[in-house]
DNA sequence: ACCTGAACACCGTTCAAGT
DNA sequence: ACCTGAACACCGTTCAAGT
């Protein structure tokens, strides 16, 4: 058989979700492909750059349309709701994404959401790029904990997601909260 | 040569600095102590529990005493200023005592400090457990980031680390803020 | 363009046996 | 109590060669 970049990384997906991110390894996915390891290096040049395109694809469709920006507040709660769905539809999908994003490669749809919405929010070039930055963190951090104990307590999961949810609201209000103490203040 | 538990964890920390924590192998360590690498599974069970001892050292070495508790916001600051330079003192630090804490090993100790300085700040406990976590996972990030770039830039990187630190305050403040807010709503 | 086959230089961990 | 030596079951990556 012969295979596409996006064929890859659709393997990969799949790879990661039923085995988790220790297991996605260049040789296991070249084996689930029927495929020597040294295959997968025409179309990626490193491991980095294959979880760079998983962890892209894993936000691409966990993409939702943003509601109308009437209210900046509410589309900074649904850009990080958003991410967060995204990245539990998938074993260990936050720890890919953030990790992918500590490296500085792909996956800046969210940076440039959230800074642009914050921009227009009217909190100043250096104050959204920081504001950003610090919602950015929180969701990562908060999403990759609350999934780790997830898988912990593997089976009956479902169970205890209201809770983490709304936990991850309240840690985002705080936030939230210090963004708009700091935007009236600007305006005053 | 025979080694105790803690001379393992200094030469781990040594290591660790001079060549990164992705060179900070069982293998490379039990060479660098001249013995093979199977004789660390006499001080250790795997190597997560030597990473959590080495986590928990780079912050026992980073601990300096709280100001006096008049106030509780400058508390908040002065534990998470101390955390930020107690993981900046070695290499990749930051990514060593996030993982460790994100797996749920050891190094509660700030944890237990900032939920305890907010529980006396009058938080109630589940804000107060949240609002730690939310500190935790900001300055987490936060740094993990600050020292991926700053090691990027290798050499000439003392330069710069003013910015970085009136950004990671700046970032601190707009949580503190938040807490800060729910604090006197409570209150009133 | 996409893949094979073989190699290089590594990993963490276990376990019987030694002192 | 602490360590050796050997083994097991893996890694990511490179590269000449094939179709």
């Amino acid at each position: 058989m012969r295979y596409r970049r996006t064929d890859v990384v659709e393997r990969a997906l799949e790879v990661l979700d039923r085995y988790g991110l220790a297991d996605l390894t260049m040789r296991r996915l070249g084996a689930e492909l029927d495929v020597q390891p040294s295959a997968l290096y025409h179309h990626f040049a490193n491991k980095q750059t294959l979880l760079a395109a998983v962890a892209d694809e894993i936000l691409a469709r966990g993409q939702r349309p943003l509601p109308d920006p009437a209210d900046w507040e509410q589309r900074v709660v649904a850009v990080c709701v958003g991410l967060r769905e995204a990245m539990l539809a998938y074993r260990d999908g936050a720890e890919v994404v953030a990790t992918v994003h500590a490296f500085g490669l792909g996956a800046d749809g969210p940076t440039a959401d959230l800074g642009s919405t914050l921009r227009a929010a009217g909190l100043g070039d250096s104050l959204a790029r920081t504001a950003a930055r610090t919602l950015l963190h929180y969701v990562f951090g908060h999403v990759s904990e609350e999934q780790t104990h997830l898988q912990a307590g593997s089976a009956g999961a479902i169970a205890d997601e209201p809770r983490e949810e709304s936990d991850f609201l309240t840690g985002l209000a705080l936030v939230l909260d210090g963004i708009r103490l700091r935007r009236e203040s600007l305006a005053h």
